[in-house]
DNA sequence: GTCGATCCCTACCGCCCACTCGGGAAAGTC
DNA sequence: GACTTTCCCGAGTGGGCGGTAGGGATCGAC
């Protein structure tokens, strides 16, 4: 008797299968999204059949948000690894700029999110809450990364860290959108501009 | 016999009809985007059966691209009605913060050109060639205002345009979409701020 | 009033999709 | 080696989709 949600899978085996299935839905969502990618699709490039898949995730809804608090997490863990982040001010900008670049080299995972975000706008859809918690969450963060460089003296302390963090993911949400359409459009060189220019903006008057 | 494209309608009760197709299209795809919304919902919002639909607009396809030119024409309209866009540099920035201004008293339009941008990144996507255009015409056009900013002395001249350019497109698209996902991210105070900094960052040089 | 073009409908087709059912193979447990 | 649990498949179901076929109403031109 299985208690009713506990353990999805135990075995070694479940386990690997679970995992392709999570890489296996990610290239499909990022092609196509959410809607345009077949459950199919993504059992076959699992090397599942589609029941099969269903084995483990029993909605095409939860393989959705399974798919994104999986690659969330990856994200979240690479900046919470650098130092520059928490000690925020400039550095946070430099640890920012090194998921820019990190990105510049994973076309998949940066489509994913951007496809996903653009569906998950309307009201109704599965993904809506989730992103909507996450831009909540990041922003939070990414303000108090600036606050803590304000409260160290590295930035001037009289400008608004919320608005600048949502400035700040702003400039990267755009640059992946104009990335995505032409890839000669070159992401770090651009967010490295305007790290500078935020750097410069927020350099603390002179005493 | 009618020259294969010549002209779809002539009547005006045809380009009454055609008109009420492209604004219940509008609101169908910006509710779920293009794949998701389908052309039976369209035609009923528009007081017409899905065949009926299909008489003016002979694929989906084909409609989804007449609701963008649509929607973009408008919008192009309207900077080009500003006399600050043409004159470039601060004034050209602040033209922008009016688009800003006014696209957030129209929620539709924004999340119409969000999700389908969004859904366009795929290289499949009936409306991918469409965006990858409409970028490089905007980037340009917006490169050319901050041009004429420095070849009039109002801006710095040592800064890259291009660079610039899609920087400010990359803040109007990432505000969308916080604004978007939670209403209360107030889209024209942040944007304000960026067109402040930038102002700031390229400020001549006193001599 | 006639005639041709435009407009729009009812009925239908083939396809795709997420999900279900029932059963059987495999693997772990004792 | 029996028994349970996990894993996965073949076959099917109901619904939704874009697009087609063919005919009838409407309307402008003359």
């Amino acid at each position: 008797m299985p208690r009713s949600t506990k353990r999805p899978s135990s075995s070694a085996r479940g386990a690997r299968a679970r995992d392709a299935i999570l890489r296996a839905a990610t290239s499909v969502f990022a092609r196509d999204g959410y809607r345009g990618g077949p459950l199919a699709a993504v059992a076959t490039a699992a090397d599942l059949t589609q029941p099969g898949l269903l084995h483990h995730f029993p909605t095409k809804e939860s393989l959705l948000l399974a798919v994104l608090e999986e690659r969330d997490r990856e994200g979240a863990a690479l900046l919470d690894g650098t130092e520059g982040w928490h000690r925020g001010g400039p550095a946070a900008l430099d640890a920012l700029q090194g998921i820019v670049d990190r990105n510049a080299t994973n076309r998949e995972l940066v489509q994913l999110f951007t496809v996903l975000v653009g569906e998950s706008v309307s009201d109704g859809h599965p993904a809506h809450r989730y992103f909507a918690d996450r831009y909540g969450r990041i922003r939070t963060g990414t303000a108090e990364a600036i606050r803590r460089g304000q409260a160290g003296g590295a930035f001037r302390g009289d400008a608004d860290a919320e608005t600048l963090a949502s400035l700040v993911l702003a400039v990267m949400d755009g640059l992946q959108i104009q990335w995505l359409l032409d890839p000669s459009q070159d992401m770090t060189d651009r967010f490295a501009l305007f790290a500078e220019m935020t750097k410069h903006f927020l350099r603390p008057a002179p005493a």
